[in-house]
This record gives structure tokens, C-alpha cells and sequence, in this order.
DNA sequence: CCGCCATTGTTATTTTATAACATAATCGGA
DNA sequence: TCCGATTATGTTATAAAATAACAATGGCGG
């Protein structure tokens, strides 16, 4: 892992939101990273070995919370949108069947996205 | 509808592939549409309807294909990334699936964003 | 020691989306 | 009818997200 791969994927890990790619750029102006470009590079690499995931619905960034995480499935991921924290699951049947939708229809299919917003269970009370 | 709303509408109906908000803009600028904001006004409503739907993977925009959308699921989107066109489907039994995923974490989902990209069916053969 | 190649750095630009404010059109009720 | 509230529109400016293009550095294998 390069020097700002380091510190981008050592900054979501110890965030429990997702950032923003110009979020994560001003954490770490102070250790040296200027430009957007720089974060960037540093999250696609890291997204290319999966251990940050790109979260569609917000333009966020988030280290996963899995292990061995693709083996399973597809993330899924649950965002509130009153504390923002992204909770990230799998479920095999999920993934099989929309599998199963894109074989159906001859779709050969490289990339997934699932995610819902709403609020958490503790957001929800409150 | 409103002027700008229908400008939008017909204009999504008669393209086969999603479009960007300024594609749309660049399209409709001869009919009087000159902002970004007049489109994405447009396009907010739409999609609050349901008559049009936001495809979070490419920042595009495309008129709902379905009848009766929502009321059986969530759609699915399979992005061809060769020939850009958006295929929607619906599939009850997925959406039952996500829905109790969600329910078992307490979580109270208000949107959900199901999209696949890859190769459709005549692109993965050529 | 040198040349290769991945990484980094920098500036500028493109693309996507919204803020803030002013103006016009519509429509129900006094 | 006229008023006033709401809804739609228009315009300029700006913010936010992502990439293009190019220069420079810095290990590492031969």
C-alpha cells in the first residue's frame, strides 16, 4: 500500500461515516496530500482490491467492514440519513436472484450496486 | 405538468439511453431552456412522481418504462456500459427480500437503488 | 550506475448540482 | 374584481465532484 493509500484507507477506517472524496482531502491537507487527484487515485486503487467501497447514492467513500468481503456476495448497504453512518451486509439469496434476473435476460453483469437510505434503528426512535 | 416538465419528459421518452441533467440542457436549449436549474427543477419533479428515475451508478435520467411503477417494487436498472442503454425491471420477490433485510436491522428504508452495469445482450456478443 | 515503471505532484478544466434572489403566472376566496 | 398566497420561472453565481494533461520523483532490477 503507497504512502496516501495509507492515509486515505487509515482515515475511513477510523470514520464511522462515509466521506466524500474532498472531505477526505481536507483531513489529510495537514500530512501532505493537496490535491483532489490525489485522493482519488488513492481510492480507486483501494476500491480495485476492495477494501473501500464507493457508496453510489451519497458520492461517498467507506472502508468495508467485512471480511472476505465478495467472496459471499454484494454489499449491501443500509445509509441513515440522520447520523449517515453506512451499516454494509451481504446476503447470498439477494445476490443469487439478481443473478439470476441478469442471466434471465442475457445481461452479463460486472458491477452491483445496492443501497437503501432511511434512518437506522437508533435514528428511528428518537 | 409545466412547460419545462413536459420539454424534459418528451425528451427522456424519446431517447433510448439515460441522460445527464446538462445533456438534457444542451438538447432543450433551442426550445428556451437556458439554466441547469430549470432541467433539474423539472427533473426533481418527475421523479417525485415516479414518472422518471435518477440512475445513481451514471448521474443520468431516464422516463420510467413501466406501468404502474412502485407499486409492485423497486425497479431494477441493468446499465449496458457499451451501447448506454437502461433496461428496468421489477422483481417482487427481491424486493421482499431487501425489504427484510432492512426489517430485521430495524432499519426504515424510504428509497432503495438497485442498478447492475455491465454487457447486455447484444453488446456481449459483438 | 542506469533505465524502467509505478507513484506522486501540480495546474487547469470538465461535469454535476445547488444557492440566492428576482420576476411572472395561477388560482381560490373576500 | 382584486387581493394575496402559492407555484412556476428565469438568471447569475457558486459549490461540489471528478478527470485531463503533463512534469517530476524515486525505488529497483539488470
Amino acid at each position: 500500500m503507497t504512502p496516501n493509500e495509507t492515509l486515505v484507507y487509515n482515515l475511513l477506517r477510523q470514520t464511522d461515516t462515509p466521506l466524500s472524496a474532498y472531505s477526505i482531502l481536507d483531513a489529510l491537507r495537514d500530512q501532505g496530500v493537496r490535491a483532489p487527484l490525489q485522493v482519488y487515485r488513492a481510492l480507486n486503487k483501494l476500491i480495485e482490491r476492495g477494501a473501500v467501497h464507493r457508496i453510489e447514492s451519497i458520492n461517498g467513500f467507506v472502508a468495508c467492514s467485512l471480511t472476505n468481503c465478495g467472496e459471499r456476495a454484494v454489499s449491501i448497504f443500509m445509509l441513515c440519513t440522520k447520523c449517515e453512518r453506512a451499516a454494509e451486509f451481504t446476503d447470498p439469496a439477494i445476490d443469487q436472484k439478481i443473478d439470476a434476473l441478469a442471466n434471465a435476460r442475457l445481461f452479463a453483469a460486472d458491477h452491483k450496486v445496492i443501497e437503501m437510505t432511511g434512518l437506522c434503528a437508533s435514528c428511528r426512535d428518537s
